[in-house]
DNA sequence: TATGAATGAGTCTTCATTCAT
DNA sequence: CATGAATGAAGACTCATTCAT
């Protein structure tokens, strides 16, 4: 993240900054741009004149456009959706409890993902984007990177949860991921859009403090219960 | 040098009916686009070809892409808006009991949305993509029209009640509404690319379903509070 | 043929050059400097600066570089084509002497060759860099236009004709109709190549000359028999 | 500004054995591809990528594309040429027979032709290619190697048969030399295109063939002249 | 009211070529 | 001897926009 170094040199010739070191220079400005403008409106100009080379040289490292936008996804977006959702066990064992492991996933992912976003703001926006947009050029690419496996595992939790009656009836198991993300991403996505609704002095909303909000409701929800007897919501 | 000046309609008189009808031909056409593909992605051809116009007669309606994209957020995008945040009121009255002044404008909101959505399949998408992209081609024009007094308005009446202690600790009040958008937008937008995640015979998740699932979570969260009478959740 | 007519205009704005009149226009320019250039070689932006006009207008026209081309061939070639080997029958009715039918169609078709190729000087180094190029980018859609049956038919008569022992035995019918053309398409598509060869004040060597020559060795070869009654040649 | 300088051999010591045979594995791979695909359709990565080298490596060897053309026009086309046209005296001296000698020359000339064009399929396309293309890239190069003279002695000898009354007076001397090209070096160039156009089974047309029919056509023209007393042809 | 014709600016991509190693 | 890295120039093609009709 030093990026004034590799342009300070004499605009003569720069001596050859190891290839692959470019190569991770490009794909980082590629996640960067991708997420801060979208990707139909991302150039390969526009991301060779961040990073200080040319357009061809873009080319060069990643033979066409489809090819740079696989390995955004491939090396970027991808190990981290795997790193995000590892806490969910893949397999199908049975288990006594299935609330309290779902709620230990869920703390767990909802931590990993403020985390990650805190180191990469691309991810939120770039997420969004993509889960979003149905014509979406990462979509499809991202969908074979989805661990399938392991977001059956906590929707089927949930659901046993449900079953046994510790999961509020009202709560439907397969939005259950969804609602993560929701709590999570789109905060994290627009932090800086929305802290100019609000005064300048308060206090931020860093990604732990969205964290914290997220596994708050999702936990219990915005209310807290009428105190004696009362049952939960509408 | 203004472009504009030679052809311009006095602003007064509208066109003939059906130029009118025209006209809003070529925006929910403009609109349904730019959910589908994104703004950026969608060019003045393909809204033509698909309202089965030519190019020039959408400059013809709307003298520029800007122009366009502006009644595409004046006309389409800000009614919604009004319409779903109508029920916060937009005055700093004092109340009682804001928890349930919340609550009740919660549900409400939620309802609209979900019933706004299902009738508008564009505004899911529209919406998340232009709150996320940094550089969204609607966001700056969106920004404009968010009742920014009714948001504010909630997220005092959930600080108030968290000071009256029946609001979650744990909640922070500005995130509130970022809640309500990430549980209900995140799923209606993305409802039939995580279809294909569960089994197809399963009941298919409505704009209802949302909306139920989503008001569940915000009141009392996902899970069920162990004993009768303790508190919530970590 | 006034080339400078449309291009005289003031800089400023042409009239409308009735669109159909420019389409022609573009078309004969695209097919000289495929003549003169060859097809790979000749760029977009050629025909248009030689055309006068910009390159995007000749997509506007021929919407990629692989119609126009298509357009070259369907409306420049294929109509000459289907002229020269007109005479020859597409039919396979039997003839009494099809020696002298095959004469007849002969003379005719290299004729209407010669003739055609005077008229159109793109003719021969077009059709020779097809026929040869085996990459060539209107080779597949020449072949398209070829007059299979008429040259079967060509081909059929002289073969009769050898059995009948009036066409002599060293002659291979197939290679009959390639003889036709090597010996006037060659010759007209380099005329101004070889007449640098010979000294300038020589009676020049015009189509009609071609063609008489080709008939000529066609006809009798290049030598007299010696004797009176005497056999040909080798 | 001189690029060669820095870094060009010394002309007399070629570089090492390995590297002499590499400079010839190059040159065969460029003629050919120059064959196939048309010089202005052939890339330096081409030729690099069908020899198995970098493209870097084909600078290396050559050090621009216009001195691998030369390379190709010096090394490859011009001894055939020369060779081809050996048979043809380059002097002025006088013949009694100008006929016979010329007909001896032709029959050299083409059977060498299509010797040649058999162990060198890059011969007949390449050749029509240059001879054809008015802007085509070998022409001037080729012109130069030319053997002008003997192709003027052959002219000249066929004049005087002429002058004798043994050449058909419908021929024209001049195009003599572009009759053996055309009848050997078009069906050797098109063979395996002409070849669809007949049934697969029929006996094939080898370059012995195509020389046998070129040969017979030169001599004594399709026809059998009429029996008795009777002329030559048309 | 509506559109066909036309274009400048800009996009992705390829290519020949150079140079340090 | 050989090549990976890098680039300027150019090619095909797209697009928003204008304008005369």
């Amino acid at each position: 993240m030093n990026p004034a170094a590799p342009r300070a040199r004499r605009p003569g010739r720069p001596p050859r900054p190891d290839s692959a070191a470019m190569r991770e220079r490009l794909l980082d400005t590629a996640t960067a741009l991708f997420a801060e403008q979208g990707v139909a409106a991302t150039t390969i100009a526009h991301i060779a004149a961040r990073a200080g080379v040319t357009p061809a040289m873009v080319h060069y490292y990643f033979r066409n456009r489809g090819q740079l936008i696989d390995a955004v996804v491939d090396e970027r977006l991808a190990p981290v959706i795997a790193h995000v959702w590892e806490p969910v066990p893949a397999d199908d064992a049975v288990t006594a409890d299935p609330a309290a492991a779902a709620r230990e996933c869920l703390v767990l992912v909802v931590q990993r993902l403020a985390h990650s976003a805190a180191q990469r703001p691309w991810l939120p926006p770039l997420w969004l984007h993509e889960v979003v947009n149905e014509a979406g050029q990462l979509r499809e690419r991202v969908l074979r990177h989805l661990p399938a496996a392991r977001l059956h595992r906590l929707t089927a939790l949930i659901e046993q949860g449900q079953r046994q009656g510790v999961i509020r009836p009202g709560v439907e198991p397969r939005l259950a991921v969804l609602s993560i993300l929701g709590l999570t991403l789109l905060p994290l996505a627009t932090a800086n859009l929305w802290r100019r609704l609000w005064p300048e002095g308060a206090r931020a909303i860093d990604a732990d403090a969205i964290a914290a909000h997220a596994l708050a409701v999702l936990a219990g929800g915005l209310f807290i219960p009428h105190p004696p007897g009362a049952g939960g919501s509408a």
